[in-house]
Order: C-alpha cells, then sequence, then structure tokens
DNA sequence: ACATCCACCTGCTCGC
DNA sequence: TGCGAGCAGGTGGATG
C-alpha cells in the first residue's frame, strides 16, 4: 500500500493478532510473491513451518516478524499488498499470494497484492533493539523512529543536488515518505517539491521534517489514508485521512487556505498536485 | 558516490 | 461494446 501511516496501521495489526501464535502450515498460492526468497515455495513453507511469531517491527515502510527460531519473515506490501486476518474458510480472491495457518485454529494470515510489485521472504533474524534485516541496510529511519536524527538528516538534505520531494521519497535519506505524504508536507510549508535541496535554510528544512512528522501522525490516528478497499488494516478496513488531504489528488480543486485551484504536474511518471499560489515554482533549475 | 529513470504488474477509467 | 492510452499509494537495479 502504502506509506509509512498504513504499513504501521498493519504492523499494529499483526501485532495484535499474530504475535504469540505458531505457523502451522504456509501455501504460496504466486511464486512471484516471495521473489526475493532465493529457495522457492518450497523452502519458504519450510522455513515457517512450526516457528512461534515473537514481534511485529517495521523500518519505513517495511515489516517483519521475528519468529522463534531466530529467523524473520519480511513483508514489503509493494503497491497495493495487504495482510489480511481472516477466517480459516475464507474462500481464495482473485489476488491471494500466500497464506499462513495457525496451530490451534483461528484466523489465517493472507498475503494479497493485486499488482505483485510487495512480497514476502524470511532473512536471518538477530537481538534487537539494533537489529536490522540485512535486506534493509539501506532505509534510513523514518521521522517518527525515537531515533531519528533530525539534524543529520537535514545536514544531508542541504548537501544534496537534487529537487525536495525527490529528496523526500528517497528511503535512504528519510524513510516511510511517499508520493501523498510528501506532497501534503510540502502544501504545508509552502514549498514546491521542485525546490532544489541545496537552497533551503535549516529552518525551512527543519519546518519541513516538522511536517511530514505532523501529517504522518494525523494520518495515524485516522487509521491510515485510502480512496479504496486497496488500502486496508488487517481487517480490511478503510482509514479515514483521504478526507483530511490537502494536496494530493487536488487538482483543480480549491486551495483549502487560499482557494487557488490547485494545479497537477507530471512527475516521475506520477503526479504532484500543489497550490501555485501557497508554491510558487522555483525561479533556478536545480 | 551520487542522481535519474524505468521495468516490474493488474485493473480501472476515460475518450474515441 | 471494444480498444488503446493513461493512471495508481513503491522500489531496485541499470545507466549516466
Amino acid at each position: 500500500m502504502p506509506e509509512l501511516p498504513e504499513v504501521e496501521v498493519v504492523r499494529a495489526g499483526l501485532a495484535r493478532w499474530v504475535v504469540g501464535r505458531e505457523i502451522s502450515s504456509v501455501s504460496v498460492r504466486h511464486p512471484r510473491a516471495i521473489r526475493r526468497f532465493v529457495g522457492g515455495p518450497t523452502q519458504f513453507e519450510a522455513a515457517l513451518g512450526g516457528r512461534t511469531v515473537r514481534a511485529a517491527a517495521r523500518r519505513g515502510k517495511y515489516l517483519w516478524l521475528p519468529l522463534s527460531d531466530g529467523q524473520v519473515l519480511l513483508a514489503h506490501l509493494g503497491m497495493s499488498g495487504q495482510l489480511l486476518i481472516a477466517p480459516p474458510a475464507t474462500p481464495d480472491g482473485p489476488h491471494l499470494r500466500v497464506v499462513l495457518e495457525f496451530s490451534g485454529g483461528g484466523p489465517d494470515l493472507r498475503f494479497v497484492d493485486q499488482r505483485t510489485f510487495g512480497g514476502l521472504w524470511v532473512e536471518p533474524g538477530g537481538e534487537p533493539p539494533d537489529f536490522l534485516p540485512a535486506g534493509l541496510g539501506h532505509i534510513a529511519r523514518d521521522p517518527l523512529d525515537p531515533l531519528f536524527e533530525e539534524t543529520v538528516f537535514i545536514s544531508r538534505l542541504r548537501r544534496r543536488r537534487t529537487e525536495i520531494k525527490r529528496a523526500l521519497l528517497d528511503q535512504t535519506l528519510i524513510s516511510g515518505v511517499g508520493n501523498i505524504y510528501a506532497d501534503e508536507a510540502l502544501w504545508r510549508v509552502g514549498l514546491h517539491g521542485g525546490r532544489a535541496t541545496s537552497r533551503l535554510s535549516v529552518a525551512q528544512a527543519r519546518e519541513l521534517v516538522g511536517a511530514v512528522r505532523e501529517v504522518m501522525i494525523e494520518a495515524l490516528a485516522q487509521g491510515g489514508t485510502s480512496f479504496d478497499s486497496l488500502y486496508v488494516n488487517v481487517n480490511g478496513e478503510s482509514g479515514y485521512f483521504s478526507r483530511s488531504l490537502n494536496a494530493y489528488g487536488r487538482g483543480d480543486l480549491p486551495c483549502s487556505r487560499c482557494g487557488t485551484p490547485m494545479r497537477r504536474e507530471a512527475f516521475m511518471n506520477r503526479s504532484s498536485f500543489s497550490c501555485p499560489r501557497c508554491q510558487p515554482r522555483p525561479r533556478s533549475r536545480i
């Protein structure tokens, strides 16, 4: 799905519904879902059977479940992945990719993913709290992480030679931010995403991180952002933050601050939304 | 090392 | 009704 608030909603759901349970069997319905696991479906199923889930952790948009044998089950939802808690008798939907069943009955955990950009895989684990799965070494901390170092982020940001929206989407600089929350944060601080990172003052950069953090906290409190059934919590329920969006998806609608029609610009095979008046385009390029 | 771009997918909506 | 184009919340790896 999803950006940090949506992934965090899923993590919390896993903590509630899956932690403490023993995996009894695993069924891979689509091999692409585990393409990041070298062993293939048979070994994947064997790697998980009989293990108990110890916790539910997250770094940026990646999730992982430490297991009783010391390994971790990793998940990334890609653009359309869902982790759903479902009664065992639930019929297979068209995009069901992996099913995990648990000992002693109770609901299954299902990985459903229309576009198949997401996936599950298993890696060696390690000791919390500093442990980070090997595959996630390049992912920065997110701005809600207590160990996120704002001053380090700001100095790295200002040393970049790129545009601020690109930098916000760079998960090696700051994680958890995607197209929605980047646009929302930029709108809040009145900066156009095309501004040069190197020309931001420290104060502006600080304001920007503050806005990212703020919009994510607000979204989290409302269960995340969803426009349709594609982005849901583990119980299949949508969050309400789409009602609070001020920028994303609002092309031609009035800016909620000044009333000017919002503009939509093409950006990396996607769209950026901004207010032409509150967020003027920079005069100079990078 | 750093910056940029696009392939990887399915499905929906829109205009012709 | 059909069909192609364009679009969708992400990312790793190739390329410069």
